[in-house]
DNA sequence: GTCTATAATTTGATAGAC
DNA sequence: GTCTATCAAATTATAGAC
């Protein structure tokens, strides 16, 4: 990844993460790197081209700074919290919403590859959950219960951060999490 | 309201329910509605305007089908599954996102007064959900329990009613609500 | 790789006739 | 209340020079 081209997905990200997939231009964006808009489609073909490339930036990102479940846990580190708080951070850190859970919001209207990078954005979501209960107690936890908690940890995890950045209050963030730990 | 503006109302509800905010437009409305944007403009002066009547008419909708809590509880409804029904409708019947979650979720890109009109939504949600808490069970939720409940429950479907589309699979709906059940 | 210049379209909004 | 006409601005995207 050349430099030029990560300075343009983190403004890019920035702007998806305040006004969704339409609330970015090529010429705003291009103003805030430092260059002109004809560049930023040098780099970026087609507006698609650059909304599924930030989602791609975004999970990865995501994942690389949250570690394998595998990992946490042989640093004794729990995994479930682990997730909770990287959740967490974009709300107190970045005080924005989850990349993936606006453009997740608005999938009905998003162009056809930006829609399919959103999707691997969820089902690698739900993948590593379900991983991650496995690991922690494989004997309550059997391939169809750790699935199931993976389903709600996710949808609790992407409503909590909506309600908590909509009144803006944490609070609403860590009442919502509780659920996960007093089930876990 | 005059008829034609609860036309308006409709289409606008639609495509926000698709795109967002950013997702609508005066000259599209207007030609679902079978009029001229200028006319559109007529009722709804600015953009703005037009943003928060659509977020007001979706808030007093949904509370009229859904009914008071105490109602509910009279015709001998359990309002925990009623309001579940109410979210689960959204995907089943329209197949949309709730459109004040999609509102929600871009939050920070948002005119001041469909900010505070989508927050006015929150709060609604919270305190009928508060109120259905403490009806159902006065000995066990307490005032600070049931408002924990709320978070959680709105968090949690508002999640949910993503994950699903996005993936558009019911069963993490279903899933994701089932936590809903078990610690009610 | 970046620039200038520009095409083609869409957008929110308004003036004024009827 | 609705229309025609139009404005000013913003948008995605491309051609071609350097």
């Amino acid at each position: 990844m050349e430099k030029k081209e990560q300075a343009i997905l983190k403004i890019t990200e920035e702007m998806v993460r305040r006004g969704g997939y339409n609330g970015f231009s090529f010429r705003e964006i291009a103003k805030q790197v430092g260059i002109k808009s004809s560049s930023v489609h040098y780099h970026f073909p087609t507006k698609e081209d650059l909304g599924v490339a930030v989602a791609k930036y975004y999970t990865e990102r995501f994942f690389e700074t949250l570690g394998q479940a595998q990992a946490l846990l042989d640093n004794n580190k729990d995994p479930l919290q682990s997730y909770i708080s990287a959740f967490r951070q974009a709300l107190t850190k970045d005080k924005r919403m989850c990349l993936c859970g606006l453009l997740g919001a608005e999938i009905d209207g998003l162009p056809e590859r930006v829609v399919e990078q959103t999707q691997e954005f969820f089902r690698l979501q739900l993948a590593w959950l379900e991983d991650a209960y496995r690991l922690m107690d494989p004997d309550k936890n059997t391939n169809t219960i750790a699935r199931k908690k993976a389903s709600q940890t996710l949808a609790l995890l992407e409503g909590a951060i909506i309600t908590s950045n909509v009144l803006d209050d944490i609070t609403l963030f860590d009442s919502a999490a509780e659920l996960l730990l007093t089930q876990a």
